[in-house]
DNA sequence: GCGCACATTTGAACGACGTTCAATATAAAA
DNA sequence: TTTTATATTGAACGTCGTTCAAATGTGCGC
């Protein structure tokens, strides 16, 4: 039984129809739950209870809990990087549009902040993901690879997504700490504003 | 019984002595084993077997394992306040200062992976945190302040502190993202320039 | 309709976990 | 020594994810 990926379009016989709404309904019940009380408050009982199955019944719709929270992230990155791609074609001016990514996935994470969070607090028997997983994350990358060309024209690609990695994780890291609940909390409106100035000045110090 | 503090300096009565020993001892072998294994695999009754008392016991050193936790979190902030310490006081030129700092707090990451992670990745039952590990947390920025105050004179108190924490919390995600095994890595002197380059980018702009 | 092979679903049971608490051992006081 | 307070113990409890033999359901040739 290898890793399966996340969607396969081959073979839509009749057969695992069930199997497929059982599982929709499942990432349904789950996020609900992630939602209402956070990643920790999965519990098997509880999802075999909202989808109306026994409890056994999940070890035939995912693997494991480690198996069902990996497909939910793969869910909550895939509305993440629809909301990144939005966000980047908004205007065509680089670091305009450096700056709108930036904020979408502040946006993302304000908005969908439970789901966010699960993506990182999500601890894992198996600490090493499968290739689908980190593709997808590395995938969301791709969206500053447009502007990052423009910006820097002349520095090589390697340089670029270095650069692009460090833009990333810096605004990731600012919505981390701003969104943390336990810590003074400072007003949103302040925070993007932030952001927009750390992007600017980045990108006006790199651009060649 | 109400939330005690790290350490009370009050009364060092003999009473207490072989608690603060037990303690001691507790907090070495629980840094053992997350050094080892990670912050997922500290269970109790390794920890009651590793300083040689009964499962049961451990509820005397500790309220329970969040207490632990937080306990261990205190430390190693600790620890960490003293690295940025160290890394403000080798120049006194702003820009440099605070580029130390977050090269400081980049390396002390690095050097201290498992423990340094575990300040994030611990999931408590309560998650309002108590107020001297609130503190100890707010207490980092604290280096900031001077090498600020410095490049940013003409502004508010309030306008500096957010510029500290988002230049703050923008080398954290740097730190967090290129220290993550799971993603291609970068190499550690990279991620350090590119560090030094940000804070420098920030500096440059913000100067009043 | 009947019987048979196969697939699916079930829920009791297991081991690991944090936590509790009556029983026991140890130390202090009288 | 006897009595009282304190510290330690480990069996037991509830909760968790996971397993698997048994029960139930499904499709098919006759």
């Amino acid at each position: 039984m290898t890793d399966t990926p996340p969607a396969s379009a081959a073979k839509s016989s009749t057969i695992s129809r069930r199997r497929e709404a059982q599982f929709e309904a499942l990432m349904e019940a789950a996020e609900k739950r992630i939602v209402a009380e956070g990643v920790g408050a999965l519990k098997a009982r509880d999802l075999a209870g909202d989808i109306g199955i026994a409890l056994g019944g999940l070890y035939n719709i995912v693997a494991d809990m480690d198996d069902l929270m990996l497909r939910l992230a793969q869910r909550t990155m895939g509305r993440l990087d629809a909301a990144l791609e939005a966000g980047a074609t908004v205007t065509d001016e680089p670091v305009a549009q450096l700056q709108a990514i930036a904020l979408a996935y502040y946006d993302f994470a304000r908005q969908n902040l439970q789901l966010w969070r699960a993506l990182f607090e999500m601890r894992l028997k198996n600490p090493d993901l499968p290739e689908w997983n980190v593709a997808a994350q590395l995938g969301l990358f791709r969206h500053m690879n447009g502007p990052m060309a423009r910006l820097m024209p002349d520095k090589s690609e390697m340089e670029r997504t270095l650069v692009a990695r460090t833009l990333f994780a810096a605004v990731h890291g600012i919505a981390v700490i701003g969104l943390e609940e336990r810590l003074i909390a400072v007003p949103p409106q302040a925070l993007a504003a932030q952001i927009r100035w750390l992007v600017r000045a980045a990108c006006k110090d790199v651009a060649s």
